[in-house]
DNA sequence: CTTTTTTTGGTGTCATCGCTCCATAAATCC
DNA sequence: GGATTTATGGAGCGATGACACCAAAAAAAG
């Protein structure tokens, strides 16, 4: 599958890859993100990946496989904003106004499709998808957790009033950027999405 | 296509359908619902709605014909109390309260999907279902529309501060309801989108 | 150079998708 | 009953989807 590399960094023997990987990786992800698993092509893959079938599964396996490694980068690189928020050493109520405001940025970047591609993806899908749609859904839940973590040490700290309900707090954040991220895709501009977070921070609890 | 009618309620001749036509369509529109436009296929629609392909055509034109009738009885049956409690006669505050915690309940409802049929579909598509999303983003905003006029009319008599920004509202609870029929889609609980709701109207503009 | 290992381009395959056609069945109208 | 009109069942079609195969190409290893 991967390129096999020698510990020392010297390539191994064979015809080497005649394409970036990353960047390879990278169009696929920006595909995906806009059309959705089930919405992108084969053919369309390999295009804009700049690369033939055969190459596709010698470098990546299957579609399915691809989708999978696609995430892991969305996670890691567009998406990496919402875990580094989550651990800035800030007051609580400031990491969740600064999430929703990043919120904002983000899913209007001009150069990228709009909204998160986790957020809005495999809501509905058929039967045969239900793999990806719970890989999906668990993305979800784990970054609702994230919250929910950062919440539970505000509380801990007096941030929040003590008898704050934090599971339900943590799902209405997830809610809203869920929300905001379907706004987006549907051309909201980024002020419009500032104030939607705005609005969001009023329901923050008060003590 | 429809089956003519006289106005006097005869039918005219011909063979009869040999299925309701109504029942088909709400078949269709619960397969739609939990798999949207292009999770569902021909042959899963025929199937569930008990029709062979020719009748389907027959009755139906075309998989999009039948999928644009299947918002429309979506939006005036299912959807219904959406509009229903917008036009409610009672104080602003006391209308979006009904209508977070109604969502809570329809979108939970048993034996029909989770979620909104609109709010989670055709958000990622491939380029040439575009029509469709956009038909659905329409939908979506016309929604966001309506609130946004029950708020101005609130605005109007005084049940929200003078310098509310209304769309700007309007585009938070269109956000949060977004986010609930993904939560609920993702196998939130009633009572979770509940506490969701009432998170929601902590953000209620104060005076 | 020869051998070995790996990638590449091109072509082919098999299933599925949405849809069509046609002969037949079942009703009404005269 | 015969003509007309509409619906049905069933077979099949062209396009596209994801993927597989194989001979040729390009590198390292001996």
């Amino acid at each position: 599958m991967t390129p096999k590399k020698d510990p020392s960094g010297r390539r191994g023997r064979g015809r080497p890859q005649s394409f970036d990987r990353k960047e390879a990786l990278c169009a696929a992800m920006r595909l995906f993100w806009d059309r959705g698993y089930e919405g992108t092509s084969f053919d369309d893959l390999i295009s804009v990946m700049k690369i033939s079938a055969s190459s596709f599964y010698n470098a990546f396996g299957s579609k399915e496989a691809l989708y999978h490694e696609v995430i892991e980068t969305y996670m890691s690189v567009a998406g990496g904003w919402f875990l580094d928020i989550l651990g800035e050493d800030a007051d609580t109520r400031t990491v969740f106004e600064d999430l929703t405001r990043a919120a904002a940025v983000e899913f209007t970047r001009p150069n990228q499709p709009a909204g998160c591609m986790i957020s809005v993806a495999a809501t509905q899908c058929s039967p045969n998808q239900h793999r990806l749609r719970d890989l999906l859904a668990s993305q979800r839940t784990q970054a609702e957790g994230a919250m929910a973590a950062r919440l539970q040490q505000g509380l801990e700290v007096g941030d929040l009033p003590i008898d704050t309900d934090i599971e339900a707090l943590a799902a209405f954040y997830g809610s809203l950027l869920r929300g905001m991220a379907v706004q987006a895709r549907d051309g909201a501009s980024q002020e419009r999405l500032m104030e939607i977070a705005r609005f969001g921070m009023n329901a923050w609890p008060k003590a």
